[in-house]
DNA sequence: CTGAAAGCGCTTACAG
DNA sequence: CTGAAAGCGCTTACAG
């Protein structure tokens, strides 16, 4: 099959050992071995179309010049945006990337991770999944270098790029509040995941502060594996009762989309019904008849600010923690009642 | 660092050779060891942990285990969308995914052919972009597995699973006909990749044999590096003249996508002012005001049927080709005019 | 400046 | 049933 030429074919070929074609053919090694026998040498080599075999070099160094990346799900934008940034900016340094999905599903991430480091990957970037607290430490414990994105866990130092949660709220709810909202609703996962136990208290507290007390169905919770009907039952819930909401925050993309499909279907106009502020942005909206109010995520530099701040971690090899926090960027458009 | 524990740290606990370790921990070599041994030593790498290391494992057996995947572009729905199916299918079956992005340029598309291949993945699977025909030789030659997906090389036999393209162009053409539409536009790439010309020739033909005389400004190309502007202009051409299409045919999602917020932009109508039929669904339409009528491609069979048509040449090695074809399906609603 | 040798962590004929 | 040995394709102290 293919790879047939090794070091010891270009050796033989040349007439000197294997050790002289490694020194010959790699950087740094310059002074190894003399310019005419390393120019005879490369001219061998491309020759007969010397193709190096990285996982013999793997073996013998130790390293692999490949990251791993667990993501919720590829198939998402919001991820798969992200993806592509942290591969361009994988490969501008020289390293390639295999992934995987864990569907937020805790055995599936562990099954991922181990996965991962049996074809030792150098490092890895994940969305942890909710209950992966083990899996973290477990990481720490076998000094994998590794940083985590959009969610992490306070409890748990390490390295991280994620957004300022409690603030994208806040502001998100403030700016509702500002527009004339009393009724502000919520729609969220049921999850522990911090990023989303932030988003909530952002969402609370800017209730309080603005002194509005909050009805008990103005806060909503889907599970990940029942959004379609999870939405619906929540904002049926939120409308129903003495004081349905006059506005509405999604916590999330997917959940944006779904609960305006249904608010479409109850024929409540946005804003004037509803007003309304989302997470993330996404071709989805485009064409939605009101331009949504939402919270900006730089998933650019999120993408990017991962794979530097695990580069460092594996060149630098002194478990030194990163975390970088971005601060949101409300962009407001018609959909919040401006 | 992690991976400490090797087979050989087994053998020295339970005082038996490497080679016996690695006869009881691996399936189907039951004869070689005693069953009491085999026990006492499963036990003892339990008890340490013990995680073979895969670069070793692919090194001694020349396979990793590893699919290499290219695709033009891992952020674009269509593209992730298949990914996930070709991450799912593939670790059904035990082997893990190694993915890039061309970005359609035949310069990336070499550049990961390489990486690829000197990580000795077992097979790719690719997404050809134009003028990579070389690259697609270049594996025949080498005997490395491959399969094409979206797009192939009629001239070039190869194993690959995509779209009847040219029926899908012809039955979404024929349909706008069939609605009563007489000057029927098409939107496409300007490639010569052959997916397109097959949309191209559909479209053609299917004027052809419903009695329509093609405008020479129906048919309008945009560069997939500028592709806002590009539709615009091409829009505006369609549009002006003595024959104004009454029917647009967008090649392609990402076309669609930025066609019809330019028709929205001009303030016509869909469908009354213009019928439209679009290439692949997205949620990126569901919001919009008008139901399209779509050509769907079978997402989950294309990636799956592309991991087992690969699967399959790896493990028979004989370069037995595989070609699966799908026939599209219309999916018709409001925006054609029915 | 150059090469012989050891070794990365595995697997598998081969001989007992 | 069991183990010593070779080897996958590299790199790198080490000795000349």
């Amino acid at each position: 099959m293919r790879n047939k030429v090794s070091l010891k074919d270009i050796a033989q070929k040349v007439g000197v050992s294997t050790a002289a074609v490694s020194y010959a053919l790699n950087k740094g090694k310059e002074g190894k071995v003399s310019d005419e026998m390393a120019a005879k040498i490369r001219a061998a080599a491309k020759e007969l179309n010397y193709q190096p075999n990285q996982i013999a070099k793997s073996l013998k160094m130790g390293r692999t010049n490949t990251l791993g990346l667990i993501l919720a799900d590829v198939s998402n934008p919001f991820f798969s945006s992200i993806a592509r940034v942290i591969e361009d900016e994988a490969k501008e340094h020289g390293y390639t990337v295999i992934f995987g999905s864990s569907d937020e599903k805790p055995e599936r991430s562990w099954d991922l991770i181990n996965v991962l480091l049996n074809r030792q990957v150098d490092g890895v970037i994940i969305v942890p999944s909710e209950s992966s607290e083990e899996q973290i430490l477990y990481l720490k414990e076998q000094k994998v270098p590794f940083v985590l994105i959009d969610r992490y866990f306070p409890e748990i130092p390490s390295s991280f790029v994620a957004l300022d949660n409690h603030r994208a709220a806040y502001e998100a709810v403030m700016h509702l509040a500002r527009m004339g909202r009393r009724r502000i609703g919520m729609l969220a996962y049921k999850t522990n995941l911090y990023h989303m136990q932030e988003r909530k208290r952002g969402y609370q507290e800017a209730l309080l502060d603005v002194g509005l007390t909050m009805s008990k169905n103005w806060l909503k919770e889907v599970k990940y594996g029942d959004i379609k009907n999870g939405v619906k039952n929540a904002i049926d819930g939120m409308l129903s009762n003495g004081e349905p909401i006059d506005a509405l925050f999604f916590a999330t993309n997917t959940l944006a989309i779904n609960g305006l499909k249904y608010i479409d279907k109850l024929k409540l106009k946005v804003p004037d019904d509803l007003a309304i502020v989302s997470f993330d942005e996404g071709e989805a909206f485009d064409f939605y008849y009101c331009p949504l109010t939402y919270v900006r995520q730089p998933v650019y530099e999120i993408g990017k600010g991962a794979v530097q701040l695990l580069l460092d971690q594996i060149e630098s090899s002194n478990g030194r923690i990163g975390q970088i926090q971005f601060d949101p960027e409300l962009i407001i458009r018609k959909s919040s009642g401006a």
